[in-house]
DNA sequence: GTCTATAAATAGATAGAC
DNA sequence: GTCTATCTATTTATAGAC
């Protein structure tokens, strides 16, 4: 159990500061992708941020698609873990909702970050990124599961194909509603998350 | 009424064909943005797609963010004509619901352009560009009354600021969930407005 | 690994002839 | 107004010393 054992071995000291620097560097790449987008975000930005040269960055991560896959990534561990410690015993449409739930709090909180869908090299880069995919799936894989689960108790409509309903849920991670009813300064995160959580599970008729 | 008499004159043999340029550069710089976004879309590709060369683009469009505001001041202008033909008879909710139909019915044609809502200097070409923020206030105007109108005949969730709702109906007009589930294949583009129609008025509760 | 300095490429915008 | 050719700034990425 030393240097010789990677998979065992305690993190040396020189390791835990590489890892902390990295994390670093990840939350600031989280913070302004959440902020600016990945095309206005620049890498001397990322660097000046962070404190380190320019040069420094690119030995952690090759490419500036690299440093926002590995900043998806992260957030998708984070979705991962929250879906993972929702208790037991509540029932799949509430689950769904908690999740719902918690990334509109992250993008009120300015942490969600978001990228362009449009673009293939980014997308070539999360889909390299093992990390982001495992999470991905894990995350789709469960929350697939509570649709299913929802639609069967008749508490999820279920005349909308399950995976219609998994993109509804995962564009609420995005959603432009969020920052312009938070733009216009009328509303508490308290009610402008209520206001979208309704419009996603009632819908704009009345009932 | 000749040429002394702008305001009445018949246009002009050379301005007719001005205008048909225009008309050919706004129509390239939608598509461009429909199909990779305004950061992706270069000068240069607007350019060679009209078949003229990049300077004579600038004697129309100052800036590659008024070439975009025109586009979106087109598109909003098609909005405003909708929104004026549709007929008087039709129960408000319904009219609304017409508008988000023809918004995604132009998404899945490719003729929907959006623009990154974040970036500053695009805003600020848009803000001056005076018939897009004419089209955007009778459209808002427009939509709003029926929102409220909607709202007091009880069709509409009365629980929701107006502007909320708005602000969720135009988010419709570039919902990812459309781009998605087209490019999974496995539903028609009918289908496709079908699911986002409903879960957007009916949301995905069971009913 | 971190730094300074620089390369290499791209893209928005313009000069000046016609 | 349209063109070719060019400028200028920005940005991703790297070379090479320490």
């Amino acid at each position: 159990m030393n240097s010789r054992d990677p998979v065992s071995a305690k993190p040396s000291f020189k390791e835990q500061m590489l890892a902390a620097r990295e994390e670093a560097i990840i939350q600031t790449v989280n913070r302004l992708l959440a902020e600016k987008g990945f095309d206005a975000m620049t890498v001397d930005e990322v660097a000046a941020d962070v404190g380190i040269a320019k040069a420094s960055l690119y030995k952690h991560f090759p490419s500036k698609e690299d440093l926002a896959a590995a900043a998806m990534a992260r957030a998708m561990e984070r979705a991962c873990d929250f879906v993972a410690a929702l208790p037991e015993d509540v029932a799949p449409r509430d689950k769904l909702k908690s999740v719902v739930r918690w990334t509109l709090e992250m993008q009120l909180a300015g942490q969600m970050p978001s990228l362009p869908s449009q673009n293939s090299s980014l997308r070539a880069a999360l889909m390299g990124n093992v990390s982001y995919m495992d999470g991905l799936m894990r995350v789709s894989d469960q929350l697939g599961a509570w649709i299913e689960s929802a639609q069967a108790q008749g508490t999820l409509n279920a005349a909308l194909p399950p995976v219609a309903v998994l993109y509804t849920l995962f564009a609420r991670a995005c959603d432009p509603v969020v920052e312009f009813l938070k733009a216009g300064g009328q509303h508490s995160d308290e009610e402008i998350i209520g206001f979208v959580l309704s419009t996603c599970f009632d819908g704009l008729n009345s009932r």
